[in-house]
DNA sequence: ACAAAGTGTAGACTATAGTCTATACCTTGT
DNA sequence: ACAAGGTATAGACTATAGTCTACACTTTGT
């Protein structure tokens, strides 16, 4: 697909793909058949890339961090075992922040409870 | 106590605490008594305040979205029901950050599953 | 009394993540 | 064939959240 379907079927717009395309999250592929344009062809399996960017983007990923584990993800530089190493680790960043939430939302139930005391 | 003191127990630097203050997200008092200087004081009660603040950062909340639920619950202006609803809003929208983390969770260990069964 | 360290204000600068504009070329429908 | 709309690239611009610098004044330790 080009990048105008790519753009709908994502919700982001043309302007932010080519953002992440530059960014290095992904690319897409030029026709060698076609001479007449460099239009940039993505695959079907892109559109849950990038649902899972905009998902890692929304629980306070950066793109950098993002790129980071994409990279290593399709590098095959890593082992197995590397892979399993990196996954954990994000599976841990990820642990703390629903802690945090938690901890928040602990918060705010609590200042209901005040209010409803009267205490505020 | 004074800037210096907050920052050192908040572990925000200076500049960041002047920059807080003068987004308006709290605000120190200088003492009447005191001529020669305005420097700003500090309450105790303020810490705990700023760590909220860093909470809240940490998971995704913006400056503007902290300093309208703070001006909100400080303001007097809303009635015991209102603030309960305010609350419960920020809560729905603390539930809805943990589900995304644990549906991009359940990807990585889903990705973990994959390389060792050697899908990847 | 003097230097060192603290405080306040204003404004410049940076990083991140877009967002928009201009320009030029290409494709498609009629 | 031609207008309308799609695509690519580069570069300017914006918003958010700091971060840093310069300058002036104040406080404190010796």
């Amino acid at each position: 697909m080009l990048i105008s379907e790519l753009s709908k079927r994502t919700e982001l717009s043309i302007h932010t793909l080519r953002y992440y395309e530059k960014y290095g999250l992904f690319k897409g592929e030029v026709d060698e058949k076609v001479k007449t344009n460099n239009y940039k062809h993505y695959d079907e399996s892109l559109i849950e890339k990038v649902e899972l960017i905009k998902e890692a983007k929304e629980i306070g990923f950066t793109l950098a961090e993002i790129k980071g584990l994409l990279d290593d993800w399709y590098s095959n530089k890593l082992s197995a075992e590397k892979k399993v190493e990196v996954l954990n680790v994000k599976i841990a960043e990820i642990d703390a922040k629903i802690l945090q939430l938690q901890q928040v939302r602990k918060f705010l139930v609590d200042g209901i409870e005040d209010v409803k005391r009267g205490d505020c």
